[in-house]
DNA sequence: AATTGCTATGACCAGGTGGTCACATGCTAA
DNA sequence: TTAGCATGTGACCACCTGGTCATAGCAATT
């Protein structure tokens, strides 16, 4: 993972670094890994060709320095909703971190945009370590709020621990997916949303699970 | 949706059509539209660049053509699936059904691919419809089986009928994506899990289901 | 003023892309 | 045998790609 980003880069004036940054992640956003272009990056971002080279060794460090950018955007932002739901029974914690993710992808749609861009495309310079790093919150975070749950007796006790979470994983992330990817959700219509709507259908889906899972 | 396939093409030998078919369905499968080479293709199926096309009008129109090769494919499955499950209660059709599913994808996984490829990929030509034409099929078949399971009482009556479809759309669909892309699933381990471990999770998971939502 | 070291620049490179076209080939009918 | 037509072919086109490099600019130190 080292040998990404070249020091001249972590030299430039902030601002410079932003707006390269900010290229960047929109192009990779978009057309995601390989399909991206640096020429696209480097006009968009008003330096010449010459000087991306000398900020990152090449198109995968510069990849890679984006998505360690976005992935310690999202780091901060899940320790704040670690602490924000730490009190509240299970399903208000769920509530509260489903309704946090849709803030997120709204005010970070390119951060989410790569990430589903990297799922399913192999090409990817290792995607295997970076996937993992981002499913790792997930289960983490899904495992320690089911087990705080079960210890407190708002969870069934012969609740099958890890076919509950794959489930909860499951359908959190289907639902941030189908707020973004029009067409997705075949029953919800959560395109097209409003915020106040898509906090009702959350509402319902967590209601679904507390009936099923409730202890 | 016209205009994708020449006369040329359906006046090839059948065995040559198969070759270009398998040559273009797993170069797309591998890259997805944009990235894969038409050269490739080419190539792969033993014809020469000017030939294809004057089987297809262009990149695009092949990439349709395979397209609607994959739905034909699947529509062909899920029609025999709905027979084959038509009886037993709710809570067994779902079984048979992920079960036949993760049979397709292990026996298609290219056409899963492409599939996969598409779902986040502004890029692809008439994304939408494609999608909206997949996605459609499993929307309407878990309709159906919801339907009938309230109909049968074997569902609770006051189940939010939407809600639970959304879970059961995404469930799915997770399972099916797990069996195939390594580290995505948290907890299960389906990547490396024998014929009889995925029955044996498929069996947990209903059986989350039955608990969560029977009547 | 001269030297030194870092940074900026864009013409340039080899290689790949989707797509074209003038020509060759082979089959059918006259 | 000839004519006609559908099909096969690969060199070629303009364009784009990631990446390089000789040159220039610029500031601080001597």
């Amino acid at each position: 993972m080292r040998d990404t980003v070249l020091p001249t880069f972590l030299n430039l004036a902030p601002a410079k670094q932003e707006k390269i940054i900010d290229a960047a992640l929109g192009e990779f956003a978009d057309k995601g890994y390989e399909p991206a272009s640096v020429n696209v990056m480097v006009s968009a971002s008003g330096i010449a060709k010459g000087s991306i080279y000398q900020y990152f060794k090449d198109k995968k460090g510069l990849f890679l320095y984006i998505f360690q950018y976005c992935i310690s955007l999202v780091r901060q932002t899940l320790i704040g909703v670690k602490e924000e739901t730490q009190e509240g029974d299970f399903f208000t914690r769920l509530e509260k971190s489903l309704l946090a993710g849709v803030d997120f992808i709204q005010r970070h749609p390119r951060v989410y945009g790569i990430y589903l861009k990297i799922l399913f495309d192999q090409r990817v310079p290792q995607r295997e370590e970076l996937l993992k790093a981002v499913r790792q919150f997930a289960g983490e975070y899904l495992q320690s709020l089911v087990r705080q749950g079960q210890a407190r007796g708002e969870l069934r006790a012969d609740l099958a621990v890890p076919a509950a979470i794959f489930l909860l994983d499951a359908l959190l992330d289907r639902f941030l997916q189908a707020v973004i990817v029009p067409s997705f959700d075949v029953t919800l219509g959560l395109e097209k949303a409003t915020p106040g709507e898509i906090r009702q259908k959350v509402g319902e889906l967590i209601q679904l699970l507390r009936v099923g899972l409730a202890a």
